[in-house]
DNA sequence: TTGTAGGCGTTATCAG
DNA sequence: CTGATAACGCCTACAA
């Protein structure tokens, strides 16, 4: 394994220069057909195979990518994570680039600064954003070819995101027309866009009606199941039609409270979740939920990355390939 | 962004060569003192950043490993390998190494082969074992340096793994010992090395008190629920003390069929549980299980494989720090 | 159509 | 203690 075959051993084999074996293979610049034939044919048989790192030297490109991966993650969100992984993998090894991961914890981005800095990567793609997002503005700063999965505040940072404005909007307006109008929301890190997002699709439901939403309906920032018990029984007592859920995390939490309160989903209360992980397979109740092609979504990043590496314009964009999955717990 | 300063550069400046730079950052051969500080200083003001490519094709070093990804996920693994992932990524990045996920499907392992023949890591990390272990062969083949997480029934691989063995066999030990001493075994694919290693973990705690395991109590391949719920009836109707599930996915379908069939955990079945993965967390019954430190497993191999690429030699290892953790599910 | 020579940015070898 | 010079393996003007 340690000795493997370089270009100068099949040039020499061959009787001709390292040149032509080089042309051979790209396929640059002009050669005989014979010639290139006959190269191919031995390269083929001597299993050469070209040492990516001396040709990435040459013409400056690492062929890799990197992808920001969050350390500091919830369970619920891996699923997502994971599914946009498979997406860029399928179209990256396509084009002979692999995917370094750079595990970043909150601010913490000191992997992104060292996979930058020592050039081992041609690109980066974001797998969420930030409010005040410093891997993005170090990226920026860094003049490194990046995209971002998610929303962005900053125009110039080019974006792709499944189209959670309008899915959450579209589940919002459909419990709404079923009459329940009455609705909670719950949802977690005001510093993910996420969030920002989700909010604004599930009060703009309810002002293309013509409603104001009940901002002391709404709760963000959950992270600890005891404030969530607390607000459970709280929304019970007001007797608001349905609970809208941010993600799975929190509609199994939901779920858990109202089994101790004896609260009946959905007879008592109506319940939604903005992300289907299908870690809720299982739970008591069927829950109404988005579903994604996070898959899709992680193969059009690579894509957009790699043409942005390639010097071509790309635009942000949005896909709107979702279902509304009406399930048990809205019946 | 485009034109980092080199280490020419660097030695230009200083009215050195490039060899006395070199020197300064490695470390390695004599250089005076006084020199040493003069291109170190230089070197922090102007923020010069050796190119880890050039580095590496003059070390014949990549500076990156690979972490061999499933992408044939089941959701309840997936915590599993984010916490590897996390530990390993703080070891290598302690050393200044990357780490390159290449993504395998079942036996279809050629992103795996594109980054080992085009030499772009220095060694691999398996997150799995199989029995017909494509992966695993391939790479003890090609002579990369590797370790596979999980055992193996070839000795020649290095392997490491939590003490699945011990701890599932102490789990079982406790049931029996509780008086519940008709379990049966419900567990997923028979081709991962980690199903025989529960199963032998399993077995042998009967075995040690000189009893011999039920057979006709085991059920491994599940992946349906359907054929599942069919074998928690079956269970029932035998009146058996106890199912234990190799994983949460498991336990939480034999929740679901359970309520379904109002069958009464831990009245009228005890439950536990091999893995805890917490996707769990809000189940109706908390359920006794298996807790590890998934953690310290991945830094463990990525500190064992970073010694074999460095030539040192390495043995095999079992971690013991594993939890069983009581819950109401098994009262 | 093919070959030569130089460069990509480091490290390693061997003199001085 | 320091400095030329030659690798490392490939690409690419430029020349033939």
């Amino acid at each position: 394994m340690a000795n493997q075959i370089t270009i100068e051993d099949v040039a020499n084999a061959l009787g001709v220069s390292k040149t032509t074996v080089s042309r051979a293979i790209s396929g640059k610049g002009r050669i005989g057909e014979k010639t290139k034939a006959k190269v191919l044919e031995y390269i083929e048989k001597n299993n050469y195979k070209p040492n990516v790192v001396a040709k990435g030297l040459a013409q400056r490109r690492t062929f890799s990518i990197a992808v920001v991966w969050p350390g500091d993650f919830l369970v619920v969100d891996l699923p997502f994570f994971q599914r946009c992984l498979v997406g860029m993998s399928e179209v990256t090894s396509g084009y002979g680039y692999d995917i370094v991961v750079s595990m970043v914890m909150g601010d913490e981005i000191s992997n992104l600064k060292r996979v930058i800095e020592n050039r081992k990567v041609d690109g980066v793609i974001l797998t969420r954003t930030l409010i005040d997002d410093k891997p993005a503005e170090y990226l920026q700063k860094s003049g490194v070819p990046f995209v971002a999965i998610g929303a962005s505040l900053d125009e110039s940072i080019i974006t792709v995101d499944n189209n959670n404005y309008e899915a959450c909007m579209e589940l919002t307006s459909i419990l709404i027309g079923k009459g329940h109008s009455k609705l909670a929301l719950l949802g977690g890190s005001q510093n993910h866009m996420i969030t920002k997002t989700r909010y604004n699709g599930f009060t703009d439901a309810y002002r293309r009606i013509g409603k104001e939403p009940d901002e002391s309906l709404i709760f963000l920032n959950l992270s600890n199941e005891r404030r969530l018990a607390d607000i459970v029984k709280q929304l019970a007592h007001k007797k608001v039609d349905g609970v809208i859920c941010m993600d799975d995390q929190l509609a199994g939490e939901v779920i858990s409270v109202c089994r101790a309160e004896r609260i009946k989903i959905p007879e008592d209360l109506r319940l939604a979740s903005f992300y289907n992980s299908s870690i809720l397979e299982n739970a008591s109740v069927p829950v109404t939920s988005l579903n994604f092609d996070d898959r899709n979504l992680g193969a059009v990043a690579a894509r957009m990355l790699l043409s942005l590496i390639d010097g071509e314009a790309v635009e942000s964009q949005k896909l709107n390939n979702y279902e509304v999955i009406m399930k048990e717990s809205t019946k």
